[in-house]
DNA sequence: ACTGTACCCTGTAGGC
DNA sequence: TGCCTACAGGGTACAG
């Protein structure tokens, strides 16, 4: 579900309501999701104070002053509510859950801050995770270590998407998805991006490797494509196809402006392009894009 | 080393 | 109404 906007749409909406505050209460209504919590979970958590809410890649990571960071994953469909003003106990979450009409069945793990916000996470398919891991270990650990670089700073450049791209036979799809090539993207934002750069999804990356020591203008287009879209829709508080929901539980609206993403069969909005919108399947997920402009 | 497929899990939409 | 299939924003294990 969330990609890089989704999550950083995320992580605005809890940063207020953790950043200085301590776990007060911890519900924890199973043993994990896509992985176990693990052991010490909650015992890690309680009572301790969260110095600040990063994003890396698709993952949430909340800095304790224990020198333990909360790294969280949503998978595709995980979501946070947050619920202020009132201070639940989490025993008592049944008169949450009546009073607010919340899903019970997927609610798995509800934290009540010191500063009385009650922040609710929900998983139906349960594909995200949780752990408390050591902040000192996170750059070597398996779902951090061979990360990309991310795509909203300076550096992703032309010459490095060109260096990855050296010989790789991969389509262009599945080299923009691998969270190696650059953290954060998924399907909606590496379809949307490669539209906006007139890039065919089924071209083979290694077309964006330098030529004569210069980098192509097709990794150029990329690399403006890609920020662009992602500040779009990080503006607009992400895409919500279902799931997606802002942690005080507004919708975002970026889907508003896809151009090809789940658009099957409508003209491209491209001007002057008389193409239209196809759906193809890549690596077992559907692609979406124009045939006639991108090439 | 690289590439593609199956799989984890639940819910929903659409065809019949 | 029900049943069936296909598909959904993610990542990983495995086979070739």
């Amino acid at each position: 579900m969330p990609e890089l906007p989704e999550v950083e749409t995320v992580r605005r909406g809890l940063e207020p309501v953790m950043r200085g505050h301590s776990f007060e209460h911890i519900l924890q209504r199973r043993d994990g999701l896509r992985f176990p919590f693990g052991k010490n979970f909650k015992r890690r958590l309680l009572g301790v104070t969260v110095q600040r809410l990063r994003r890396r890649a698709k993952y949430l990571v909340a800095e304790l002053d224990t020198g333990d960071a909360l790294v969280i994953h949503l998978g595709m469909s995980g979501r946070f509510s947050v619920h202020y003003n009132r201070k639940m106990p989490a025993e008592t979450l049944g008169a949450y859950i009546y009073e607010t009409g919340a899903d019970q069945k997927h609610d798995h793990i509800v934290f009540t801050m010191s500063g009385g916000a009650t922040i609710v996470y929900n998983d139906p398919r349960r594909f995200g995770f949780m752990q408390v891991l050591a902040q000192r270990e996170l750059d070597q650990h398996p779902w951090f270590r061979a990360l990309g670089v991310e795509p909203l700073g300076s550096d992703l450049t032309a010459e490095y998407l060109a260096a990855k791209a050296v010989g790789r036979k991969v389509s262009l799809k599945a080299f923009l998805m691998d969270q190696r090539t650059i953290a954060g993207l998924g399907n909606i934002y590496v379809c949307e991006a490669l539209h906006r750069a007139g890039l065919s999804p089924k071209r083979s990356a290694a077309c964006l490797a330098t030529v004569n020591g210069q980098p192509t203008r097709r990794a150029i287009r990329l690399v403006e494509a890609i920020p662009d879209v992602l500040q779009k829709a990080v503006h607009l508080g992400g895409s919500t196809l279902r799931d997606h929901r802002k942690p005080d539980g507004d919708k975002g609206w970026f889907q508003e402006t896809f151009k090809v993403y789940d658009r099957t069969g409508a003209p491209c909005s491209r001007t002057g392009c008389r193409g239209q919108v196809k759906r193809i399947v890549q690596q077992g997920r559907s692609t979406f894009y124009c045939s006639a402009c991108q090439r």
